[in-house]
DNA sequence: GCGACAG
DNA sequence: ATCTTGTCGC
């Protein structure tokens, strides 16, 4: 795929205010509506609700191809296939010196279709709120090595939870004007309707626009979702998910459980992970 | 000045 | 994000 908009390309070498000034612009160019044409119900096969799980490994899968096609799942309308079901690309890096690793794995259903990486160089450092700006430019390297355009991109980090509502999934979002959702492992800012502590799997709880968000104060810019949990001692913290570009906050969760599998991590953001780790470890020898 | 802060 | 062993619990 190759980026739509270039002209919303994070530019490292901005200033501080150009960098806000251009996150103000990619956040009045995202749609937090939705506006893709897959059901939610069609990423996956086996449409499996979070489960408070009892144990940590069970069997592992990395998401070859499954056993048999299930035609008769819920819904009954859905595809037949993994060849039919909508193309998710997950998202994620790893660094090494002053290089990024943007890896990129392509699913479908739970077949893994593709994989490709970038190796770029980093010319900014991490600053809370501009992250974009650091890792924009090495996912962008990485998307454009993709040779089908994804259905959804999902990113290991915010997307309207911002303080310009425009994170790092929004920002890449409509740099390709493609669908996409924010998953982080921590709040960045707003405030959650409720407590977050000790939730079972499947819940949520919205995340409202406080005084560090431009946005209408109570305005939901995503949601505190817990995707796994354990039923014993430790606990397990919520994702964080938010809008990318082009879906709305309460989609968001749909696809972040549908694209969910056994792990805390969705699948497709946890084996870009594992692959940029993987691509990492081969090149430090 | 103090506190807060995705990856 | 990254630097890292053991350890608790199923």
């Amino acid at each position: 795929m190759e980026p739509v908009r270039p002209e919303f390309a994070p530019d490292p070498d901005l200033s501080r205010d150009e960098m806000e000034a251009l996150q103000h612009d990619v956040a009045d160019a995202a749609e937090f509506t939705d506006s893709f044409d897959f059901a939610p119900t069609d990423v996956t096969a086996n449409h499996v609700p979070p489960e408070t799980v009892t144990g940590v490994n069970e069997t592992l899968s990395t998401g070859g191809p499954d056993a048999g096609d299930d035609d008769t799942e819920s819904g009954g309308i859905g595809a037949a296939s993994d060849s039919e079901r909508p193309l998710i690309a997950g998202v994620d890096q790893a660094f090494l010196d002053d290089h990024a690793v943007s890896a990129v794995v392509l699913l479908r259903g739970s077949t893994v279709v593709d994989r490709v990486y970038a190796v770029t160089e980093l010319s900014t450092p991490y600053i809370p709120g501009l992250l974009s700006f650091r890792e924009g430019g090495p996912i962008i390297d990485a998307l454009s090595a993709v040779e089908r355009d994804p259905d959804l991109l999902v990113f290991d980090g915010s997307g309207r939870i911002h303080y310009r509502q425009a994170g790092l999934a929004t920002h890449m979002g409509v740099v390709f004007d493609t669908p996409s959702v924010g998953v982080a492992k921590n709040l960045l800012c707003g405030t959650p309707a409720e407590s977050v502590t000790d939730r079972p799997a499947g819940w949520r709880t919205p995340i409202h626009a406080d005084a560090d968000v431009n946005a209408d104060p109570g305005t939901v810019i995503g949601h505190a979702y817990q995707s796994r949990q354990y039923d014993t001692n430790r606990t397990i913290n919520p994702l964080y998910v938010s809008p990318g570009h082009r879906v709305s906050a309460e989609t968001t969760v749909e696809l972040v459980a549908a694209v969910g599998g056994k792990y805390k991590l969705p699948e497709p953001t946890r084996l870009a992970d594992a692959y940029a780790d993987e691509v990492k470890r081969d090149l430090s020898e």
